[in-house]
DNA sequence: CTTCGTCCTTGATCTGGATCAAGCATGGGA
DNA sequence: TCCCATGCTTGATCCAGATCAAGGACGAAG
């Protein structure tokens, strides 16, 4: 696996016109992770856009007393550290590959004279941003607004539209403890959370880690707080 | 006061240069809101990016059963609605004017074409969202990281960084309510946890609204989740 | 095959902050 | 001047989810 078939594959990039992408595909490097290495500290310069071509990454804060929440997931296709290249600030979180991780490497000097360079490229890039920060919205009113089962049920959903197999089924990202703290849970109450689902109907685990869903117009009710009077 | 005084004093555009600032000025319209009125509501079409010149706005999501969190309190020189109108997607959140209130509103499809035709303006404003990105990163880091002194301690540190007065003491700006809000708190406990701090002796509250930093230092141990053992 | 190390599940208990419920203070309107 | 509305504080109680504590399932290493 090159470094032109990751960029190929990333949705940040999706839209960015042929002379522009020819442009990364040359300033990018490979750089591998083997599984549990941490890939960047936070706190750390940024080293540039991270694209992940294969593997699996995991991008959490770090907080007072040693608590970790995870930000976010990343799979194939997927890319971080965006927004710090962009801004030109230190990384405000760490990164640890999950699996034998492949990536693209745009340093970050780089990719920022790229930007100022082509103008296609920065309105392209600017969509991919908003993209991100719309995500981040979405998991404040997930933590500050919905309750356990809210989030596990919204979670779900919107695995399930993303990325769901042939068969129907959903694989979870890592981890289930990891997934537990992306939603600002425990995994005792993650998997005591799954359990009512599976117990209500609404859902079934066909193997360690795959999941499917069963009733999804119930399960959007559960994420909009209607759980308790079932 | 007139729309240019606005984009004048609005952090967003501080970095913008003459060419793209006269640009953004002649699209320019003045806005006003009463105080309570409602600018807009989430899901509507975004009218533009929203600068605030006089008044108070509180940028707000609204979950499941009426529930509403805080997202953005945003005063004059802020900026709201600019990540709707970059990616041109419905509004994530609602606004409401606090105080009698002015902005300058950006149309959303007039400042997309002057992004479109400028690319330097385009540059500038990068960096612009990525620090609202990164603010969004924090919030997130606070409420699911802190117990609540740690949240009301950073919270207080971080606005006298900003906006202490003369006399080093602050202002909470708006309600405690909305404040207690957007730290994801109920009014109670927030009225609790100045209580504590206050009874510890790190601050004091001058009269309503306002306060003074007794002893920094310490607070930013609380921030850090040291407060228990005190 | 056995052992060890992860990870997950389940049960019992604890607790921070929410909720419910009074007061109290301020301030604008008649 | 007296209301009454709004916002803040404080106290009492409650509960969702954290924490503590045992197993159980599985795979990798020997």
């Amino acid at each position: 696996m090159n470094v032109i078939d990751i960029l190929h594959e990333c949705q940040l990039f999706s839209e960015v016109h042929a002379g522009g992408f020819r442009r990364l595909a040359t300033i990018a490097r490979l750089c591998q992770f083997r599984k549990g290495q941490i890939i960047f500290r936070e706190n750390e310069p940024c080293p540039g856009v991270l694209v992940v071509g294969q593997g699996l990454v995991r991008v959490f804060k770090t907080g007072p007393g040693g608590r970790e929440h995870v930000l976010h997931i990343v799979e194939p296709g997927g890319s971080f550290a965006e927004v710090a290249a962009l801004g030109g600030f230190p990384l405000p979180a760490s990164a640890e590959a999950l699996k034998k991780t492949a990536c693209a490497l745009l340093p970050q000097d780089r990719f920022r004279q790229a930007l100022a360079d082509d103008h296609e490229l920065c309105l392209d890039l600017m969509t991919g941003i908003t993209l991100w920060a719309r995500r981040l919205v979405t998991l404040v009113e997930d933590i500050a607004l919905r309750d356990a089962a809210g989030r596990v049920a919204r979670f779900l959903l919107e695995l399930s539209e993303s990325k769901s197999a042939a068969d129907g089924s959903i694989k979870l990202p890592g981890l289930k403890r990891h997934v537990a703290s992306h939603l600002n849970l425990t995994s005792e109450t993650f998997s005591r959370t799954l359990r009512r689902l599976i117990d209500a109907g609404l859902i079934a685990e066909i193997d360690a880690g795959r999941i499917r869903l069963l009733h999804p117009k119930t399960l959007r009710q559960v994420a909009e707080g209607l759980f308790p009077m079932l």
